[in-house]
DNA sequence: GATACCTGTATCCAAAAGGATACTTGATTT
DNA sequence: AAATCAAGTATCCTTTTGGATACAGGTATC
């Protein structure tokens, strides 16, 4: 492999790094409904409709394990437990904030081409 | 739904447009190998190892239709096609390079946290 | 007439992601 | 003693995504 070839290689690692901490259909929901306020699981997940709780967990898992959320116990009765977004998470907003503006100069232009 | 909710859903709608055209294991190796200078189907295939041509083909398929690649006709023989990226696709630079530094940051970020 | 070249398709299969639904745990109120 | 609440787990199932392999179809060379 040249310089070349592994310079390309680490930036496709990267962005797919990237869309790893991201992707699939509910992660983005999850850190910007945290993000509005909601901290409980059951608040989340009633905030999400349609989400189950297995996925919610797993899902909370990632983003807490990706250090964009925190899980906090608190210790009263019944044991609650609260998230919250990190400091690290407002980091996002520089890709999350292209990748927004480019969804949706990109849906105006698809739907162009169709007519 | 309140004015706030139907933005907030806007929002997550273009961020996964975004993640739809760009999204999947090989888009991404495809788009930088064309525009690496591989246009043939048999030349994108030898660039990137291991992908099939049922996936390479539903890809290109894929592409073309987000107006990130050009497919063209030669009529030669045999019949060859070129495969080129568009000027459109430049504009992804901007959602493309955020997504490498952030991925970049994040992977040290990650390795550093489990020591 | 067999063979090779090129750009795919066709068929079938495996793995990953996501969904439905019921259940756990343990202190507390009824 | 039964019911309740929060925050998940457990089990099983469906859908989506990607992979393996063979082969088509038209031309041109051997």
């Amino acid at each position: 492999m040249t310089r070349e070839e592994k310079r390309f290689q680490e930036k496709i690692k990267a962005i797919q790094d990237t869309m790893f901490v991201l992707g699939g259909k509910w992660k983005l929901p999850i850190i910007l409904s945290i993000y509005g306020g909601n901290k409980r699981f059951n608040d989340i997940s009633n905030a999400i409709p349609k989400i189950t709780n297995r996925v919610l967990s797993k899902e909370l898992k990632h983003l807490e394990e990706n250090l964009l959320i925190k899980r906090t116990v608190i210790d009263d009765y019944p044991v609650r437990i609260e998230y919250t977004v990190t400091d690290y998470a407002f980091g996002l907003e520089e890709v999350i904030k292209p990748m927004e503006s480019w969804g949706k100069k990109h849906r105006k232009r698809i739907s162009d081409a169709s007519r």
